[in-house]
DNA sequence: AATTTATGTCAGTCATGTTGACATATCTTG
DNA sequence: CAAGATATGTCAACATGACTGACATAAATT
């Protein structure tokens, strides 16, 4: 009982299945997208919250845990502008990883106040096996679709990033600007 | 100076742009998916999150308002389910859209115990400013993708989605064979 | 030598999540 | 009808991860 009221025209009333998704006329709300990317984001975060609860984690410890294994030497500040954050809010999940071993500080060779940040093999381990659980639902996810379609999602994800101001890690992504290898 | 260190194969070392993403090996790591979502959607909720400041709201206030503004007539027990936090969390934020005036509740026909919500205009008004920074942002990143590859994009993140357990919204999303949610 | 920069830290606050306990109205069942 | 289950609301305490503001230190820059 008390089924969902349609009245708004709720959930595609002109569905159409998973492939004919009828493109809205102009003007009109994406509701479609908009509701996918809240659901497909909230379970894709999900894959990761359950390992990391083992751990004694949160998102934050997992969020610098990645970007630290995956672009060796960031500085703090360029880990600052890549989970917008503040320094004191990033203190406190750096310093229990720190702590704990996960990751470690090196002094900068140019410039003796940066703290170059590195993952240890025991962050690398935790790293990994986060990847490789979100890496499995991305994979099941694409198994059905052939590569015009994979590289379509591809430019699409890409498209709905900001551009302007981008941080180091956005620019190693996009290749910045003109350097992009073979457009 | 202390430009990231691309030692462990950072950001695609063998990327061929946006058009030509490498379908990777099997049994390898979805970095490249893994990151685009984690920027694509903090880009994508940061659209709302501005705005929501002037009315002295959150995300939280957000997909409340969202979810009711939809499928309206939804139970305090669906939005739990699709929300997924408990109800005393929900308790406060929606108390405060209700004393707003953003949402209103009748009592159900069938079991007088339930409370149905709605968006008042006030409600409607928020949540179509919202969906519209979003939709902006999505029909700009759709612009060069042809039906096809929208096609892909909608698979692609329908098939991210837990089916297990759908709440009533999943169901009418997914379309779930006995259209209409019956229990 | 003075200033700026990169980082760290203390202290307090806020938003949003949690658990547990309990109240009230209403529906369902024996 | 009485008893129990269900839907919702609320109080209290607590955790996490954000925030602002102030200040400290070391090292680079001017």
């Amino acid at each position: 009982m008390t089924d969902i009221n349609f009245s708004r025209g709720a959930a595609n009333p002109d569905s159409q299945g998973a492939e004919g998704v009828p493109a809205p006329r102009a003007g009109e709300l994406r509701w479609d997208i908009i509701e996918l990317l809240f659901f497909a984001y909230r379970d894709f975060v999900g894959d990761a919250d359950h390992e990391l609860e083992a751990f004694g984690f949160g998102r934050a410890h997992h969020r610098v845990m990645h970007f630290v294994y995956r672009y060796p030497g960031l500085k703090v500040a360029d880990l600052l502008d890549v989970l917008r954050i503040t320094k004191q809010s990033l203190g406190r999940v750096l310093k229990q990883l720190l702590d704990e071993g996960y990751i470690v500080q090196k002094t900068g060779n140019n410039d003796r106040r940066q703290r170059l940040l590195y993952a240890t093999p025991k962050g690398e381990a935790l790293v990994a096996k986060l990847a490789g659980l979100q890496t499995d639902r991305i994979t099941r996810a694409l198994r059905d679709i052939n590569p015009e379609g994979v590289a379509a999602i591809s430019q699409f994800l890409r498209a709905m990033i900001d551009r302007d101001d981008p941080d180091k890690v956005l620019e190693a992504i996009f290749g910045t600007g003109s350097k992009k290898p073979r457009e």
